[in-house]
DNA sequence: ATTAACTGCAACAGTCTTGTAGCGTTTTAT
DNA sequence: ATAAAACGCTACAAGACTGTTGCAGTTAAT
């Protein structure tokens, strides 16, 4: 099921054209391929040489993403570290991952497929960390796990739209967890 | 500035366009106006003789939208109800208009538009109610404001998407705002 | 009842986009 | 060095969508 290995600057050509239409659809996601293909600096047969579809280039491009996403969530060594560590430490590079992958991230994936799949696997070690997290007593024993890791995807989703987006990962991740733990209320006099 | 009223039956074509746009915009982005047109029970060029362009029906859903979400805020009483008691109440009004207005709510609005004045004007509603809650007590007195109204509009936005989309609005406001309140950390024990 | 507004239908021109094909040139692999 | 692979470029076919126009029939307002 594997296809024959590209040659070095093949290779090359369908990274930029990755990087470059996610770029271009990101900010317009309606762009023609031709648009595309200028964005990369490419000729637009050569992105129908490597892809037939517009889908066929989407799905690549969801595929690619998806798998920095999860380079992005290892990194942060979720089972060895620290919880609360790992926990920022994973926030902080997919805050990272998902400015450079919006659009492609953003794209929902086939029911079956690849992506669909690693997507679910994401979302998997996202509940077991959390998990760990609750069992430090970090997280209250009795909270909706799927729930909270909903909206810890939607608290990053929101750190990368005002005018804060550009800021210090870190002191976005950082305002992501204490809200996802604290919330808005007030503090406990003794944590103060 | 005001266009002559329209008769009895173009004013309900409008309508019939504008909720069919809807339905059919929130489900592909990129449908023709064929397909709105088809779902609306019109033809074409029935929506071509109210709405020049594409991009003026699109506005004009984007009006609509807004002013029911006005509305439905307005139903709230956020200036003379008890303010956890106007939140709670105006989180299930905007759910409701946020499953109807979808598409049209998710339209980034022209910076000097009509539109845009009435979202920074709801924005600043909500503002108004959390600054009144913090008053209470029952937020950090000092807390990022603008951040939580931020993260106030993601959970609604969240709330929206998994499989309990559709349950009581009651019940997903109640759980918007304890998990803004309180966020998922561990309840105090007196709390519980 | 009469008028003006509105609608459906059919047809049309114009544009944009997609996808394919051929050919000469450049780059890579061995 | 040579052959295969990849690229840019041009051209073309096919289809989709948009926006407009004209006309005949229907509906609302006075």
């Amino acid at each position: 099921m594997t296809t024959k290995p590209l040659r070095a600057d093949a290779e090359r050509s369908v990274r930029t054209i990755l990087e470059a239409a996610e770029r271009v659809l990101s900010d317009n996601p309606a762009a023609s391929m031709e648009q595309v293909a200028e964005a990369a600096g490419v000729a637009r047969t050569t992105i129908h040489r490597r892809f037939a579809n517009r889908q066929a280039l989407v799905d690549a491009m969801a595929a690619t993403a998806v798998r920095h996403l999860s380079e992005a969530i290892e990194a942060g060594r979720p089972e060895t570290a620290p919880p609360l560590v790992a926990l920022h430490q994973i926030t902080v590079n997919v805050l990272r991952t998902k400015v450079s992958w919006a659009f492609a991230l953003g794209q929902p994936a086939a029911p079956g497929s690849v992506v669909a799949g690693m997507q679910q696997r994401v979302a998997y070690r996202c509940l077991e960390l959390f998990g760990r997290i609750r069992d430090l007593g970090v997280l209250d024993a009795e909270v909706d796990l799927e729930w909270t890791r909903r909206v810890y995807y939607a608290l990053i989703g929101e750190s990368l739209h005002g005018d804060d987006a550009g800021a210090d990962p870190d002191v976005l991740a950082g305002r992501i967890i204490d809200t996802l733990l604290r919330g808005a209320g007030p503090r406990r006099p003794e944590t103060r």
